[in-house]
DNA sequence: TCATTAATCGCAC
DNA sequence: GTGCGATTAATGA
């Protein structure tokens, strides 16, 4: 098994699962909301799934059961294109959602998504799902909050992608990935491939790297094989913010 | 170490 | 701005 720090054993439940009475994910509408699945059996639900990394767990067009919450990990939400492109949709961390939009009335999913390092989800069935959010209405007003969000940053990202440049774009990534990922040791705390960081850009991988190497040679970040930092991050920001297109999320 | 994979660059369109 | 193909660097078995 995986290992799972700095869920000892004595964090888990007796049946042997990470109990989210000891999850650190403050920001898991799970957790947030425990109060209230105290008594409804939901959380006894909760299914447990390690993901080796590159481990696909979501497939395109595979039917919907449920919904994955990250519990420990990184992972990439993706859709494919027309030419067998990948569009990277979005990027996930600790505590945060995936598969939502598969969720509702969708019967299969219109995105895939793999663990990019080791990673533990939490699963919920679908049927127990839909009924924590019958009983419990705050539980469902957070996921409101959150698919508000989510179709805001979704249409945001259409703006950006069709109306910024190239270089603009890629920069903005990068500040998504530090936002989102922050900095360890003076690079980005998530190693992403150039061909990663095009299809979250919406370009290709040959791009990426004509524009990191200008990047570079302005001295805006350094690179060292996989892993990227950022030296001079309010430049940047401000490359982007003079279009406006700034996304907060 | 060697083999595989990723990054980079030049060039044509 | 795009994409192919050759070269070089990095990774990992």
């Amino acid at each position: 098994m995986l290992t799972v720090a700095p869920y000892t054993k004595s964090k888990r439940t007796s049946s042997g699962k990470i109990s989210c009475g000891a999850c650190e994910n403050t920001k898991c509408l799970v957790k947030k909301n425990l109060k209230v699945f105290e008594t409804s059996g939901f959380l006894e639900q909760k299914n447990e799934i390690f993901c080796k990394k590159g481990q696909q767990f979501i497939i395109e067009g595979a039917p919907v059961n449920g919904l994955f919450f990250t519990l420990q990990g990184k992972v990439k939400v993706f859709r494919t294109g027309i030419n067998g492109k990948e569009q990277i949709v979005r990027f996930a961390k600790d505590g945060e959602i995936i598969g939502h939009r598969g969720f509702g009335t969708e019967e299969y999913y219109s995105i895939g998504a793999i663990a990019l390092e080791d990673t533990v989800l939490c699963y919920f069935s679908k049927d127990a799902l839909q009924k924590a959010l019958r009983e419990n209405p705050e539980f469902t007003y957070d996921m409101m909050l959150f698919y508000a969000n989510e179709l805001n940053r979704s249409e945001s990202k259409v703006k950006s992608l069709s109306q910024m440049t190239v270089r603009e774009r890629v920069v903005d990534t990068l500040l998504y990935i530090n936002r989102k990922f922050g900095d360890l040791n003076g690079f980005l705390n998530l190693p992403l491939s150039r061909k990663e960081y095009a299809d979250y850009a919406g370009t290709s991988e040959e791009q990426v790297i004509r524009v990191f190497s200008a990047l570079k040679k302005e001295g805006l970040i350094v690179a060292s094989g996989k892993k990227i930092g950022i030296t001079d991050i309010a430049l940047l920001k401000k490359e982007i913010s003079e279009h406006n297109f700034f996304l907060d999320s």
